[in-house]
DNA sequence: CTGGATTATCTACAGGTGTAAATTTTAAAG
DNA sequence: CTTTAAAATTTACACCTGTAGATAATCCAG
């Protein structure tokens, strides 16, 4: 359907606020987004502009001003991020770099419960092991 | 110590082949890039040479050519990439991201015990939720 | 209605990235 | 040694990104 939109790391810093407030002025956003970040007005209506240009937020002008809220989806948008980087990567390593992030973040019982879930069903039907794709597959060779 | 070295999508598809073999000439790579990517050599070449420039591959002299091989390792590599990735996201979303990676990518058998134990353990000290951090905590609110 | 204040739009610009042609260097062959 | 094929280096260029000043549009207060 919509075109795969890109969102860039300083206008996820964006989404992030609008994502989470649901519905926000760009006053509210700058006001928000200083606090943690040294960027001029100038900077984050950039930033806003780009986002409304490229369909990731709505704006419906409400007065002198514009209230913005998210036209694409905060979670299908990390699962496309994070499909994007795992499928760039080896995938014989996905694996221990899963492990990797799994000590990374912070993660809630009821999150680990549903991974525990989801590993206990793969693990039925998981190969013994899993090739390094990183070459054309007429000369696959052992990787590492 | 070394100053974080940012490796692009396409360059990406380069470190790729020089891990997996170890240590190549251009001309291999550029045969080998090439039963995928549409690039020409000379593209091949100018990512050879910004890998080489940023300190991601070493280039020694071997007659007319040269063989690049790796400076920076692959798995700490990958994991850098993946910490940015999740740390720009919403951490109360982290563990739904982590679902959805694991539903996408190819585990082995090993690769699924060895991420059941690290949440086996995990499981005993994490916290009952975890919250939304994308605005500034002097007013933190529920997200979704 | 008129001037500020507020907000949005336009313009800018350097550095990064994907893509590659043109040119130079160099080793190997005759 | 000279030609030439292979490889490297230089130059190019458009689009994306981060960053922001300058300017214009608009609403509210007087």
């Amino acid at each position: 359907m919509d075109e795969r939109i890109d969102i860039t790391p300083a206008e996820w810093r964006i989404m992030r606020i609008v994502w989470t407030l649901g519905d926000v002025t760009s006053s509210q956003i700058i006001e928000l987004i200083q606090k943690k970040m040294d960027w001029k007005p100038a900077t984050i209506k950039t930033l806003i502009r780009r986002l409304v240009d490229k369909g990731a937020l709505k704006a419906e002008r409400e007065g002198r001003a514009f209230r913005y809220s998210p036209l694409i989806d905060e979670q299908i948008t990390m699962n496309e991020m994070s499909d994007q980087l795992f499928s760039s990567i080896c995938q014989m390593h996905a694996g221990k770099t899963l492990a990797h992030v799994i000590n990374q973040v912070n993660l809630s019982k009821s999150d680990i419960k549903a991974l525990q879930k989801l590993l206990h069903e793969r693990a039925k039907t998981a190969p013994d092991e899993v090739e390094c794709d990183c070459l054309p597959k007429t000369m696959k060779i052992s990787c590492e």
